[in-house]
DNA sequence: ATAGTTACATACTTTGGGGTAAGTACTTGT
DNA sequence: ACAAGTACTTACCCCAAAGTATGTAACTAT
């Protein structure tokens, strides 16, 4: 999953900023075009991979299993696992996830209004 | 300023994101290192430009003016410029910039929550 | 036997954000 | 004459995130 050069400034930098920023932390956790969209299609409750690729028709296989597991890193998701045959995998928001929500909307919120004001 | 290549699927997407998406319409703009710790020294009340250089080291010149042109493209901050030399130049939050705050300490209060939870 | 389903994995390429380094215009202080 | 300050600009490079394409295991249904 593109192994990261450490010594870079750029890297460095991020790291500062996450570290010493908690706006920058918080959008580490939920940056990239797709991570806020799987949130919200978590929101209304647990789904399988399957049902969130069929809900997110534009992205890659490679992209949402990506930041699922991103998201499991960073404790907002849920991976649960039957072991059975074909799979059945679901995935659903941690409380940490759930915490997030009032957050999200706030942006949402603020998105609308914004995007209404400038039309 | 870096220019962009319109017909790349990448930027497709972002597109789409941003405009079907409030949040990643949000990040948009105010995702980047350093958006967030420029508004952050904005909501203190306006600065010139040499005082939001000495607040913030690390960042260099380039991206400093990159993302003050692309907050003000984006009407989150408002630059003021006094015909005098040498140069007198003020950046300070418009109203919408004000009224993103909250969102921001919303974001931050879960950041700094989160970063104590997994201490 | 073979096609389909589910939940991935992996190699390769592209590109846009970010960093480095240097230069500019105009004036004031020494 | 030249150094210093202010607010930039510009050319160039690097790399990590995103996209493309293809493959895999294990089982079921026809």
């Amino acid at each position: 999953m593109t192994a990261i050069k450490e010594n870079s400034t750029r890297n460095y930098n991020k790291q500062v900023s996450a570290t010493s920023c908690p706006v920058t932390y918080v959008m580490n956790k939920i940056g990239g075009h797709w991570k806020p969209i799987i949130l919200y299609h978590l929101s209304n409750g647990s789904k399988r991979y399957s049902e969130l690729k069929r809900a997110i028709p534009q992205i890659t296989e490679k992209m949402l299993i990506q930041h699922l597991k991103q998201l499991q890193e960073d404790d907002l998701v849920l991976r649960t696992a039957e072991p059975i045959v074909p799979p059945f995998v679901t995935y659903s928001l941690t409380p940490a996830g759930a915490k997030l929500q009032p957050v999200l909307n706030a942006m949402a919120i603020w998105g609308l209004n914004d995007m209404e004001e400038r039309r």
